[in-house]
DNA sequence: GCCGTTTTCGGCCCGACTGTTTTCAGTCG
């Protein structure tokens, strides 16, 4: 995110609590959430878009959040937030995001017994002081206590992938509740954002059934604590301290607890602001005549958005990011889907540091129905990775070859292909000779970020040979921030080079974001697993999830392609650096 | 604080769970 726009957001995010905390019109607290959500999630820099005039046209950016964000371009700062922090001690603020604490118990502790740290909250929870005051009481003091416990473990948001794949579990385990009729993952999970706080997963059961099903949910071994189990509503924290919501509704009421439970929390407000324009309510249960109270719809996710008059929405770009109009209006753009998925492009053996034989990759990609696939290990200045020399390279290509005998009858094609490492000075690790036999080259920085890494790109780029470039902003998700990165130059040279650009499952490298910017370019970008081993490769699912998240159409998708669509893609950047 | 072919003022999505309540407040999503 642009350095910016993330410290604006936190400003307007940082009002909004203080406010909280000081009890102020819940619609205004509202206004600030709704501001700084929208400016973290603004693929442009807020500063071009001010003064490109479209930053007034944006829902939610009235006249007041406009004159902040122009005090902020301009002073660095925002008077009224210097004002209003010194009210509030910066501990209360940052006790707010434990669950179970809310600002309306933090304002009692303040005020009637003076807490001011943490320090100081923990000794009223624990002395028994807070328990004594009107409304609260032991089993209140122990729930904040748990929060707390919670908060600690799970500070930290769930990677994309990981979250994918407990959730997977989760539901399998859950696929044997008693009446169980149809199971999902909802929430920011089936929206593929980049972290999870929550898993959420929704079920539908016939009424009589529901606490069977509650009761076979807080059994799933993997359970330490339970939160809360209810007839509708249960909360568990596993063993891993991730914590788990499981929510029932009645089959009729399926598809618009689907829609309800997927959010966004704006998405969802826009549609019932809509709804209601239209005289009808729309809530987890359904859709209704607001003047009867008539049901009209609810029993499939599609209805609810065709009864408000919108076409629907796939869950991806359900961030109020303007697809509520476009729906409105039809337009819609199709995305790339994982049936569009012709092949994978970025794949490692244990020639280098998969842990799978180049055989079981090949056999497993075929299985999973693909045309074809690049297998692309490491080269040889990646000596930690054991990166291949010309020589071992030469030596994989002849086993290549002899499986392609077998597997081109089927319709199956295993392209030679490398991640050759990007070098400090942005040559390559392999000679052109080399390069110019594999039939794919993807090219990647893997060491010495503090170097000049636009260049160094941009220098992989001009070289015939290389087709994609590998993870392309150097983020890895909780070890590595993004290195600075003139993205607007790498989209620009990508599309003059003929050069894709990569969407790295694991690492969400290109972020949805920077896949806006490439789409409004119309850069090429290819979805990888980056396999490390052939479990790996079914996640490619998570990585369709991100393109779409980036709003990408299958056109966009080098993988979407047929082999010689691919070779086509090949040859012609080729050709084009021969003619120059 | 935002927003408007009903409104420039007066609304603003809505329901569940928990604990403390005897009818509701706080918190969450």
């Amino acid at each position: 995110m642009h350095r910016k726009n993330k410290e604006l957001a936190r400003i307007f995010e940082k009002i909004a609590d203080i406010l909280e905390f000081l009890g102020d019109n819940p619609y205004r607290i509202g206004s600030y959430r709704r501001a700084s959500n929208l400016i973290s999630e603004l693929p442009e820099d807020i500063e071009e878009l001010y003064r490109s005039g479209k930053l007034s046209k944006l829902p939610g950016i009235g006249s007041s959040t406009l004159l902040k964000i122009e005090e902020f371009l301009r002073t660095g700062t925002v008077k009224k937030y210097e004002d209003l922090r010194k009210r509030v001690p910066e501990d209360l603020l940052e006790l707010m995001d434990v669950p179970g604490i809310g600002p309306k118990t933090l304002k009692v502790a303040y005020e009637k017994l003076g807490v001011r740290t943490k320090e100081d909250f923990m000794r009223v929870l624990k002395d028994g002081s807070l328990a004594k005051l009107p409304g609260f009481g032991p089993k209140k003091v122990e729930n904040i206590l748990k929060g707390i416990e919670l908060w600690k473990s799970t500070q930290e948001r769930i990677p994309l992938i990981e979250a994918y794949s407990m959730a997977q579990d989760v539901v399998e385990y859950m696929k044997k509740a008693p009446g169980l009729k149809e199971i999902s993952v909802a929430g920011s999970l089936r929206r593929m954002k980049e972290t999870i706080g929550d898993i959420d997963i929704l079920v539908s059961a016939d009424k009589r059934d529901w606490s069977k099903v509650h009761a076979h949910f807080v059994k799933y071994p993997e359970v330490q604590k339970i939160l809360a189990k209810g007839e509708t509503k249960s909360s568990v924290v596993l063993k891993n301290g991730r914590q788990v919501d499981l929510r029932t509704v009645e089959p009729e009421s399926w598809g618009a607890a689907l829609q309800y439970f997927t959010g966004s929390k704006q998405h969802n407000i826009r549609v019932r602001d809509i709804a209601k324009e239209k005289g009808l309510k729309v809530n987890e249960y359904g859709v209704f005549k607001a003047d009867t109270g008539e049901r009209v719809g609810g029993e499939r996710e599609e209805e609810v958005y065709e009864l408000v008059g919108m076409q629907w929405i796939p869950p991806e770009i359900r961030e109020n990011w303007g697809e509520i109009e476009l729906a409105l209006e039809g337009k819609i753009p199709t995305l790339v889907e994982l049936e569009d998925i012709r092949g994978d492009f970025h794949m490692h053996t244990n020639w280098s540091d998969g842990i799978n034989p180049l055989e079981e990759v090949v056999e497993f990609s075929f299985r999973m129905g693909y045309q074809y696939i690049v297998i692309g290990d490491h080269s040889q200045s990646a000596r930690v990775a054991n990166g291949l020399t010309p020589e071992r390279y030469k030596e994989q290509w002849k086993l290549i070859d002899k499986l392609n005998e077998v597997y081109n009858e089927k319709g199956f094609y295993i392209l030679k292909g490398c991640e050759v490492d990007i070098l400090p000075d942005g040559s390559l690790d392999l000679p052109d000779e080399i390069l110019e036999g594999f039939d794919f080259v993807v090219a990647s920085i893997h060491s010495r970020f503090n170097q000049d890494n636009t260049y160094r790109i941009l220098k992989a780029m001009e070289n015939p040979y290389v087709n994609l470039i590998g993870h392309p902003t150097g983020k890895s998700p909780g070890q590595r921030e993004s290195y600075p990165l003139d993205m607007d130059r790498v989209i620009q040279t990508a599309k003059e080079t003929g050069t894709a650009l990569e969407i790295n499952t694991f690492r969400i490298d290109l972020s949805p974001e920077n896949i806006r910017r490439c789409v409004e370019e119309g850069v090429i970008m290819a979805i990888v697993t980056d396999a490390h081993s052939t479990a790996h490769l079914p996640y490619m699912k998570v990585g369709v999830g991100i393109a779409r998240r980036g709003w990408a159409p299958p056109e966009l998708i080098l993988n979407t392609r047929d082999i010689e669509g691919v070779r086509e893609f090949v040859f012609s950047k080729r050709k084009k650096f021969a003619r120059a």
